[in-house]
DNA sequence: GCATGTGAAAATCTTCACAGCA
DNA sequence: TGCTGTGAAGATTTTCACATGC
């Protein structure tokens, strides 16, 4: 590998390996790249270089140590502490998000719920008592540097803010709308509208 | 314009350009490129270049007529009747999707709630009665034609094969696992964790 | 022989600069 | 003057073909 940059892509497909990987972790102890391409509906070529950008993790003629490469991706992705991160926003969508297991997989714990309706503030929602969003700055003191956001679109900005001045340093926003954050903040949306809303266009009228 | 192809996420931008431009309408009757990219945090250039796609929509010199420009997007993204949407797998993050109205501004309106457990079928959520999925097969009659699927990982690709067998054109899959279809059929994938997976990678070691 | 890793080609997408029109 | 629309340049990403190592 020379001095590439590492597309963003193949950044965001390493999760996606990884949870094919640990399905296949039990099973086998080498993978191909066209065993686990085939897995997760890919093609070979980009699993093996996405993975080279990062370094020879396999062996030629043999494949890929399933463990290894998975400790290896934990690494590169930072996931081999645990993650905590809050949740700003216990609507609908936070909620579900509070009790979705999926996280897990990435070493991902929601450590703290905040939320500005009274009467959610002090409920208890799998282990964790929901706050006033007016204690986000304790986010420093607890050591909690990602946020995920899931609040009114018209809250979303200052809520930004907040998590700023709080100390995070990466944000998942699930509002269906821009936030504006220094540029050393890392800022990934989610609009699950957007995807929804492309879908008729490429159906053909019947 | 020429005969290009048009970019994927030039029409995934769309959505974006419509939901701006209707907070905009109330307010005015023309808006630059420049401005609506400001709104919207991304680039004027970006913005002219991918309604250009499309057609030339707007006046030089003055910019584009509000009303006139979300008309021809709604055209575009066949947005202008209303799209019934069958939703499959009432749990909590299907619950969220099943109450959350961000999709009414696309004209999307969830028609239809599935799901295998009998506690949940027979209630109603938000005047929709969640029924079993083996009555996926009515969607063909109901004139439903698009699909969300929210299950657990285990039952996706069965999902996706009876929505599949029911007449459905198009899937949007929160499962976090790859769904095999027709190729006439469209299938667009949202993991909620990969990007959160992703975020850690981006954040300096402090 | 078999599967990785990688330079190079191809495809795709973004940015720019400016001609042309209101 | 101000803003659109677009060809061309630039950047990024994907695909391929094959040299290399087990």
């Amino acid at each position: 590998m020379g001095y590439h940059k590492i597309p963003n892509e193949a950044v965001r497909r390493l999760p996606i390996y990884l949870r094919g990987l640990l399905l296949l972790e039990q099973g086998q102890q080498n993978v191909s790249s066209r065993n686990l391409a085939e897995f997760l509906c890919v093609n070979p070529w980009q699993v093996r270089k996405d993975l080279s950008y990062f370094g020879g993790f396999g062996t030629p003629g043999v494949g890929y140590n399933v463990k290894k490469l998975i400790k290896q991706i934990r690494k590169i992705l930072k996931l081999n502490v645990i993650r905590k991160v809050a949740l700003v926003g216990v609507g609908n969508l936070g909620s579900a998000i509070l009790v979705y297991s999926g996280f897990r997989i990435y070493a991902y714990e929601i450590a703290a719920a905040f939320d500005t309706n009274a009467k959610k503030i002090g409920r208890k929602i799998k282990n964790i008592t929901v706050e006033d969003v007016s204690n986000l700055h304790t986010l420093k003191k607890r050591k909690i540097n990602l946020a995920i956001i899931a609040v009114p679109q018209d809250a979303a900005q200052r809520t930004a803010d907040a998590l700023v001045k709080a100390g995070v340093k990466g944000i998942l926003n699930f509002s269906p709308c821009c936030i504006v954050v220094p540029k050393k903040i890392k800022v990934m949306n989610i609009d699950i509208c957007t995807d929804l809303a492309c879908l008729a266009y490429y159906i053909p009228a019947s």
